[in-house]
DNA sequence: TATGAATGAGAATTCATTCAT
DNA sequence: CATGAATGAATTCTCATTCAT
């Protein structure tokens, strides 16, 4: 067989960190089969480790490929205003937008990717502690500024302020009948921003 | 043998209970053999389910033995109180130092016990629902009295304040060199009254 | 305890006996539970193996109580008639009216006695033996009296006999609408006796 | 690996069969362990599923695979006689020979293979409905063309020259020093034949 | 005698991963 | 590069039996 060309080895890169986002909201970590994945992909089972180096890697995958992605639109968007309180709000509306779009990657955001001890720290410790740096940087800002208060931590807050949207979202995705969750953004917005007010 | 009096199987009943807390803290739920917790607790495998009905039972038990303790604690400690302030402080206290000084029932707690959908969805509506509820009842009582704003849902604001502490606590879970949690209960108070603060 | 008097202590195997036809019955020999039989005979677990050795022993006793009944009836019947067709006729229609009788007994007749080859030899040596034996007595007999054939072992006339019977009473343990078991008493007699005729 | 052709399938599939009834004979259904089973096939445990649904499946495709095989050919010997005697002493015949030449397959199939009522069921059903179909209507025929009596039911007539063929066999099968069965067709055949004539 | 709580051996089956083709 | 048949380790739970009371 000839080489693959880097788009087509790309291409089915992405098939499969979909059809494993998709399985592992469907049946849960534990109970998705890497034979489901391949089939859902359209690839034999042995594929699946060309590409991965197992089950878990594709979970780490998973979450670096979507987290990595909103990471980086939420600073760049943070980055295009000036208020902190829009910096704060652009951000959390994006969050709650962008998992309220894909519900089956919320759900592997707020279960799956917890389920061990030594993973979710490996999460805590990178996207999750970039994100709260995030946060951090625009809450610190806003108390530079003088319109955010300085009584707290910033390092506290920011964890205040990811906690509630957290909490939001795993509602949201526990819920049988769920609300559209960005229509949920304002509400929260208010009360993180009254929270924060100086 | 004749028939145990209650007591003797109430305290190996708690001794097994307490067995499966160390060892899912230990080993994560997944990675708990049912050998262990057999031999931590004295007792033969198969002794195991004359008390409890599998594995994941004994997980739903640690659940409902401590959660329930902490609520009913918590409720009354609310109720003895006048100020929604001085309510929410003593709430979020007990729940900061019950966990603070178990860091194995922690770990379970922040980690074990949200293993699956199934299983997130029945904590929900179980112990956790009672638990926003007397999050709401304080946060709308304070709004009644004016010390609160009024202009968020009480049910959105509960949301939120159990998010932060929640956020807390797993942080303090994953930490390797973890602060004492019950001396962040201060701030994390002050922040979340000044977020609901009229 | 006041040492119980034979009377009781019979009754109670009794008891113990028919509570194990019963469950080895509906439930199968593997499937069935000691627990259930004690239950059902109104005793404690504990309590079958002060009078039978085990579950296996059980059923070697259900078999022994029941076949040595049969045999002796069986026995002293045929010795109460002269006409060889009459005493095949006389073995043949209690066998059947026995087990047509009693379905859960030929069921565990049928069926749970068979289930290894080491009990099957048990029993083929034992009270299958006995009967096969009874079987040709009558059929030497007959043949020395003139009225059955003489070109036939009597020992594979009697088997084939006993084949016979047993098969009819298999389809019928089997059937989900059985006809009456003794109904098919004559028939089979008629055909058995044509084929043994001289 | 690429896809197996049939034929290595197919005989991979043979051995694990054959591997089964000789485990299956040697211990008895229950007392067999698949891990036997799988090695004496030379194949990791496993692999049996990738054969088979489970152990009970392995049970079934024995009677299948062998039964199959002896009721096309009976059916094909029967038709190639015109007189239902000799149809009759084919069959028997080959029955006798079948089993006689596999002593473990003729374990099963009097022993093993009636373990349960569920699946004693499904034999008679089955293969077993097929034979006795076979039988009658060799007896039907035979009754019509005056060779064999008509006073009895050509299926209870069936039934008993099945019992009588099952009863030698199982006899067989138990026998410390058994005789050769296929010596005992002649006997047995002049006996049935005796019992059917007109 | 009777009890019934405790014991602990025992086994089918699944499924992530590998590697010969 | 891709395949998919084969692997085999690994674990919960059941239930006959025992024996202290």
């Amino acid at each position: 067989m000839p080489a693959l060309d880097q788009t087509t080895k790309e291409r089915r890169r992405r098939e499969i960190v979909r059809a494993a986002v998709d399985t592992f909201a469907e049946r849960g970590y534990f109970a998705a089969r890497m034979r489901e994945i391949a089939k859902r992909a359209g690839v034999a089972d042995g594929t699946l480790y060309l590409y991965f180096r197992g089950k878990e890697d594709l979970l780490v995958c998973v979450l670096e490929e979507y987290a990595q992605a909103f990471l980086s639109r939420a600073r760049r968007d943070a980055a295009a205003l000036a208020d902190p309180c829009d910096k704060l709000r652009v951000v959390v509306e994006r969050h709650l937008v962008s998992l309220g779009n894909d519900r089956a990657l919320a759900q592997v955001f707020q279960i799956e990717l917890r389920h061990t001890r030594r993973f979710l720290r490996r999460v805590a410790r990178g996207q999750l502690a970039e994100y709260l740096r995030l946060l951090q940087e625009i809450i610190a800002e806003g108390a530079r500024m003088g319109c955010f208060r300085s009584d707290v931590s910033p390092e506290m807050a920011a964890r205040t302020v990811f906690g509630a949207i957290d909490e939001l979202v795993t509602a949201w995705v526990l819920a049988s009948h769920p609300q559209a969750l960005a229509r949920q953004a304002d509400s929260l917005v208010r009360l993180l921003l009254r929270g924060l007010a100086a």
